[in-house]
DNA sequence: GTCTATAAAGCGATAGAC
DNA sequence: GTCTATCGCTTTATAGAC
């Protein structure tokens, strides 16, 4: 709900059908109300790039970097699904879970770039920066034109000059 | 108020204290309501790139790829200020502008493809996607790490790759 | 642990005085 | 053209029965 309609569109009786509770049910488990339910999410997320990617990254070369262009095709399922983090941080509800938000992008770059160092790149802060960008931006182009496609194809352009050095 | 705020939380009662008009004066201009005001937005935006950045892209070569740059430094206050249409994009505000934020991506990536193709690129398509591209995801990483830099540094990443052939 | 009822505030939008 | 008052609705959040 978060990621499709945004923290302020995700409203409590949204939140409440989609997870089949209601109001008390959902206050139960979240005391914090949505605010501790988007914290919820948020940290979800980061365990899933975690596990996924960001670990593989850290360990491995090429061959982690490889790892992450497939969990992120995955993931974004071709370019359809929205980078939750991303939407968060364009609007005025970055300033609520700043913490988080910079953390997941940080996190991300830094792991990317120490792979790639690793693979003897160059400019490997530059490039992690350029893909983890490209990533995002091909998210927003996609969704703009409602073209997964542009998605696919922008992760195949970087995939290959994540090789090149 | 919009880019600040989202479509939902540019609320009346922000866009009348914005503006220093009431409800009624606004409603008198807008009769459509929020919706008709975003529209003027998104028009207002279009308008300014059609004759800052497209119109340029469409006659010049390298030169009006260069004008789009700093046009893009100067309109995005180096990273500090959001793509209202990107952060539309992102979320299900998508949904109620569709036509005006697909068209605007299209015209953006059209123009400049024309540009890249009359320098003598080979991928003008490829590369024209991954420059527009490359702006949305510096804007959410700037963003999302607080960091102007990011904004600036792809940009003149991206300078550079237009150059290239 | 789940529900309904309800409070208090904010929302978009309208009506009508001036 | 601008304002205030107000409608009807939705919002988050809480209270309390079960």
């Amino acid at each position: 709900m978060f990621r499709e309609h945004g923290y302020e569109g995700a409203s409590l009786t949204r939140l409440g059908s989609a997870s089949g509770l209601g109001k008390g049910s959902l206050y139960h488990f979240f005391p914090g109300g949505k605010d501790e339910m988007a914290e919820a999410v948020l940290a979800e997320i980061d365990g899933w790039f975690e596990a996924n990617v960001f670990a593989l990254l850290e360990t491995g070369g090429a061959d982690g970097i490889s790892a992450m262009f497939d969990a992120v095709e995955t993931y974004f399922h071709s370019g359809r699904r929205v980078c939750l983090v991303g939407a968060f941080a364009l609007c005025d509800t970055r300033d609520r879970f700043r913490g988080a938000i910079a953390g997941y992008f940080a996190r991300w770059t830094d792991a990317l770039e120490g792979a790639l160092a690793r693979t003897g790149n160059a400019d490997a802060t530059g490039l992690a920066e350029e893909i983890v960008g490209g990533i995002q931006g091909a998210l927003v182009l996609a969704r703009a034109a409602d073209d997964p496609a542009i998605f696919s194809r922008t992760l195949e352009r970087l995939r290959v000059r994540a090789q090149d050095m």
